[in-house]
RNA sequence: GGGCGGUUAGCUCAGUUGGUUAGAGCGCCUGCCUUACAAGCAGGAUGUCGGGGGUUCGAGUCCCUCACUGCCCA
């Protein structure tokens, strides 16, 4: 009949069970809502993993978060849609295949060719691509795997060459040589968002270069003397007054002699971006190989030359230097300076250098042709959309830092020389210098008219793509989605919801018509069954670190694209309905135990799977969530997780005893029945835990809200272990004899228990998915009922409303539960044997004993109180102790440790001076007594009088105890 | 250089708009195998709330300042 439940919780006995469960039951699969069907969405993104990715504790914390947020909403009966993918990561997955070509020895990527290249990583995908996603599952994330996307699929692919079209046709797109950051190892341009600045011991080269009038001389400062082979004009302050005289006159550079021609002259330029006050004042300038100098040379209409390859070698026909090494170059080109003189000095020079953030080699800016996507127009509006409140961020903070960075933005460079990611849709003609951008591959040059085209080579950021997806996941730009337009609406005589203006419903399509300019490929208008249903989405949950990476390029995205798709009545779609989220959560960092960063260099990466594997999924759960809390970052500390894994075996526990009360109950003739609660025929303790249980329910609810996840997570561990367990379950083992004649009483408490029970195992369930889910099917089962849904998941969450609240039951046993306490207290400094019971007296207010005569059976099994006298005064002498609301003593013969004794006391009597000496003089405080509110001054009042009696009674106790 | 955080018990952290005598978990000490649970039960110890100054009747909480520390941007 009822299951039998091994002694203590083993997760691993159950959580793969469930997880594929949940899968292959499809439980967390989401339709697309019927037309006009009245739903509230509760709609998030999963942040896509790299598809190169193996799982670490920050997904694990995301991952944890949205789904406690996912399966919390779930069970309030929204429409809780959890998209999950992957990202197709460019530059990681690229260099993985290569490393993995090398290591087999293998042709290079060069040797295979670009086609061959990409079939591989496609293969590489197919195999290993899966892994975090497997892992995924693991986790119990409630995701709905029919939607799962991977940014290079066809689909997606599709609408990312859309969304580049459309950018390109509004004349957003551009293309130009502009210095960008060059990674030399994998040889693409990287945004400045994937470089990351190191300072470091470097030199400041003072090198001479010679007036070509042999009238003189300039000593520049360098900390690139290689780059001097590029140099165009020297650069120094119009202000400065050394120089003054050399602006406009011409300067021999030195080892510029190409092919035994002579060496180059170049001019002295003032520039204001020349520092006087750095090295020398003067500056060379390389347009092709530094950002800054880049700007200089526009200034002063001056040659772009470059002299270094893809893979960062001199490129300089007939130099000596031609085919060096970059840094080789640099040393050979100090060590030529000095062998002619022209080397000045070298002084120590710490500096910020850049670093590639994927192979960490030293970038090298470098001048190339990219495409740029002009962003301020979108910025204008990802501002607003922030400004006017359309976004929500938690923690606050991060608007200000979305705000300083979406304020100095710079036009972003979204092509990347890779072959793995979306190949740019724009086809260069042979001929002329058109370049053609469609969809599909066109035949001829839109320009000329000529068949010799080829396709730019380049990729798009990976960052493109994933920018698009709070739109695209839903459809956006596909032609086979094309089902909520003016047909299906005006099929459709009277949706409730979408109030459709007599436009729409006469049959106008909701599709705007204005910039279809094909009449075909242009669907970025269309409002898709999924876009009505899901757009916008409520929350994303994810990192600081892809804030600009990600967030902002979605807002910046989402505010532009989605501008043009219709809402659902067919009206224009105002701001606040383009953004791709309600509101953002950024989480924290997690840690390890000693706050440290966890690094692979440091080795103190701790791996999820691992920590999984040995507590449990719901205990790494857990532990993430009871510390995760806006702006604070986690400690990762394993002690925590066996806490939690004590928590899960302690609920474990509690379901055993549950299950076999159940048992004995049926064995007695009592039935259970799993349905609506009643107080009726109740004792004190199942009123008191009824009324916790609403309280809880409150309490967690106000913390998901505020995404205080810690909050919530730790009222649930509370009531369970701290009030449940630790009171409700010993108490009611005084009801629950089944030896005894059959009782209401009886029947109550163990039908109070179980609904208790279940109702708590709901309120944990978005924590802890796993172990509910279990104990939830097992309880149904043990009472013999079908469980009401598939899953724990699919069921209501437990309500504050749906619970008595009793102030007055609350209060009673919070009166006992200290009486409890201070006896077992006083027993253990009496050093009264655990097993032997003890008569008590007591004094106090008649309500108070007349409530603990009628629950001496509470003090004899939590306490072993053999019986209760009431007595006229406070009973004194080292067996008795006092509170502010009874004085009791417990009866025993044996003298106590007078000493330790007087030290209590002691100590206690100094608190309680401390605390009437502090009372009394905020009492005495003019200023106190009439300007602070009633409530304060009355609540000091109580309590000073209160400590003054409990002050009182010590003293005379201490006085009592024989010298 | 600019900006944003942090500093509360041995450790990791809570502490709502200032309001009564500052909390939790872990750890520590002591006693218990009380048949749901030793991954347990019961009891106990522990703080100049980083330093200094100010505002206020009242400051862990607000302001200034210093120190240390972390992160982001240049």
């Amino acid at each position: 009949m009822s299951q039998e439940l091994p002694k203590a919780y083993d997760p691993s006995a159950i959580e793969e069970k469930w997880a594929k469960y949940w899968v292959d039951e499809r439980l967390f699969n989401v339709a697309t809502p019927a037309e006009g069907a009245e739903h509230k969405s509760f709609v998030q993104l999963l942040p896509p993993p790299n598809v190169t990715g193996r799982l670490h504790m920050g997904h694990m914390l995301n991952q944890t978060e949205m789904d406690v947020l996912t399966r919390w909403h779930r069970m309030l009966g929204e429409t809780s849609l959890w998209v999950p993918g992957t990202d197709h990561a460019g530059i990681a997955t690229q260099m993985m295949v290569e490393r993995q070509l090398a290591a087999e020895g293998g042709p290079t990527r060069h040797e295979l060719g670009r086609e061959a290249f990409t079939e591989r990583v496609w293969e590489w995908k197919a195999q290993y691509g899966g892994a975090i996603t497997e892992q995924m599952r693991r986790l119990g994330a409630s995701v709905d795997w029919s939607r799962e996307y991977f940014t290079m699929d066809e689909r997606l692919s599709r609408t990312v060459k859309q969304a580049f079209v459309k950018l390109y046709e509004q004349g957003l797109i551009y293309r130009g040589a502009y210095i960008v950051n060059w990674d030399p190892q994998i040889q693409t341009a990287v945004s400045d968002l994937e470089v990351v600045h190191e300072e470091r011991a470097g030199k400041l080269y003072h090198v001479r270069y010679e007036l070509a009038d042999g009238s003189g001389s300039i000593v520049i400062s360098t900390t690139r003397p290689e780059t001097m082979l590029g140099d165009v004009a020297v650069a120094v302050n119009p202000s400065d007054e050394r120089y003054k005289h050399f602006v406009g006159k011409m300067l021999v550079l030195p080892l510029s002699a190409v092919a035994g021609k002579p060496e180059r002259q170049i001019p002295v330029v003032a520039d204001e971006w020349a520092n006087p006050e750095f090295g020398t004042g003067a500056v060379k300038v390389t347009p092709a190989h530094d950002p800054n100098d880049f700007a200089i040379g526009q200034r002063h209409i001056l040659p772009q030359l470059s002299v270094m390859d893809e893979r960062g070698h001199i490129v300089l026909a007939g130099s000596p230097y031609n085919g060096v090494e970059r840094f080789a170059a640099r040393e050979r080109i100090v060590e030529d300076l000095r062998a002619n003189g022209a080397l000045v000095d070298i002084k120590d020079h710490a500096h910020a250098i850049a670093l590639s953030q994927r192979t960490g080699v030293v970038i090298e800016p470098r001048l190339s042709m990219q495409w740029f996507l002009k962003i301020q127009p979108l910025a204008d509006k990802a501002i607003e959309a922030v400004d006017k409140g359309h976004i929500k961020f938690t923690p606050e903070n991060y608007k200000k830092t979305y705000d300083e960075w979406m304020r100095n933005i710079h036009d972003w460079c979204i092509s990347r020389q890779l072959w793995w990611g979306h190949r740019i849709p724009a086809w260069h003609c042979g001929a002329c210098d058109k370049i053609t951008v469609t969809m599909d591959a066109p035949s001829a040059c839109s320009g000329c008219g000529i068949t010799d085209i080829r396709q730019e080579t380049d990729v798009l950021d990976t960052w493109f793509s994933s920018g698009l997806l709070p739109f695209t996941v839903f459809g956006w730009g596909e032609e086979a989605h094309q089902t909520v337009n003016g047909e299906l609406l005006a099929a459709k005589a009277d949706p409730p919801t979408f109030h459709p203006t007599e436009q729409s419903s006469a049959g106008t399509p909701v599709a705007r018509k204005d910039d279809n300019q094909d009449g075909s490929a242009n669907t970025t208008n269309v409002l898709t069954r999924d876009l009505a249903a899901f757009y916008p989405t409520q929350l994303l949950v994810t990192g600081f670190d892809i804030l600009f990476f990600w967030v902002a390029r979605m807002i910046m995205l989402g505010c532009h694209f989605m501008s043009d798709v219709p809402m659902p009545d067919g009206s224009a779609r105002p701001l606040a309905e383009t953004v791709p989220f309600r509101e953002v959560y950024i989480h924290g960092l997690v840690r390890d135990a000693d706050r440290q960063k966890m690094s692979k260099t440091k080795g103190n990466v701790i791996d999820p799977i691992e920590t999984i594997t040995k507590y449990g999924t719901d205990a790494v759960r857990f532990t993430l969530a009871s510390q995760a809390s806006p702006g604070t970052d986690i400690a990762f500390n394993e002690g925590r997780t066996e806490g939690y894994r004590a928590f899960a075996n302690k609920i474990w526990n509690a379901a055993r005893f549950i299950a076999m009360n159940i048992e004995r109950g049926r064995e007695a003739g009592y039935a259970v029945r799993l349905g609506e609660f009643s107080t009726e025929a109740t004792t004190l303790e199942t009123r008191w835990i009824v009324a916790r249980l609403s309280n809880v329910c409150a309490e967690v609810e106000r913390a998901l809200a505020d995404y205080r996840f810690d909050e919530a997570a730790n009222a649930v561990y509370r009531f369970f272990w701290g009030e449940f367990c630790d009171w409700y379950v010993e108490l009611i083992k005084l009801r629950l004899d089944f030896a005894a004649d059959k009782n209401a009483t009886t029947e109550a408490s163990l039908n109070a228990m179980v609904k208790v029970f279940e109702a708590a195992l709901r309120l944990l369930s978005p924590f802890m998915p796993f172990i509910t889910e279990e104990l939830w099917h097992a309880l149904y089962s043990q009472v013999g009922v079908a469980a009401p849904a598939k899953s724990i998941a699919l069921t209501r969450y437990p309500l504050a409303a749906d619970f008595a609240q009793d102030a007055a039951s609350v209060s009673a046993m919070s009166t006992l539960q200290e009486l409890i306490v201070t006896v077992r207290g006083l027993r253990k400094e009496l050093g009264v044997p655990e097993k032997e019971a003890t008569p008590l007296q007591i004094h106090a207010a008649e309500a108070i004993t007349s409530l603990v005569s009628a629950h001496v059976d509470m003090l004899a099994k939590q306490a072993r109180v053999s019986g209760v006298e009431i007595v006229a005064s406070a009973p004194q002498g080292n067996n008795a102790r006092s509170t502010a609301s009874f004085d009791v003593a417990v009866v025993y013969e044996r003298q106590i440790d007078v000493a330790v004794e007087r030290e209590r006391l002691t100590k206690e009597l100094a608190k309680y001076d401390k605390g009437t000496v502090a009372a009394e003089r905020q009492l005495g405080n003019e200023g106190f007594m009439s300007k602070a509110p009633a409530h304060i001054v009355e609540g000091l009042k109580k309590q000073a009088a209160e400590t003054k009696a409990l002050k009182e009674k010590a003293q005379a106790a201490l006085a009592a105890l024989p010298s």
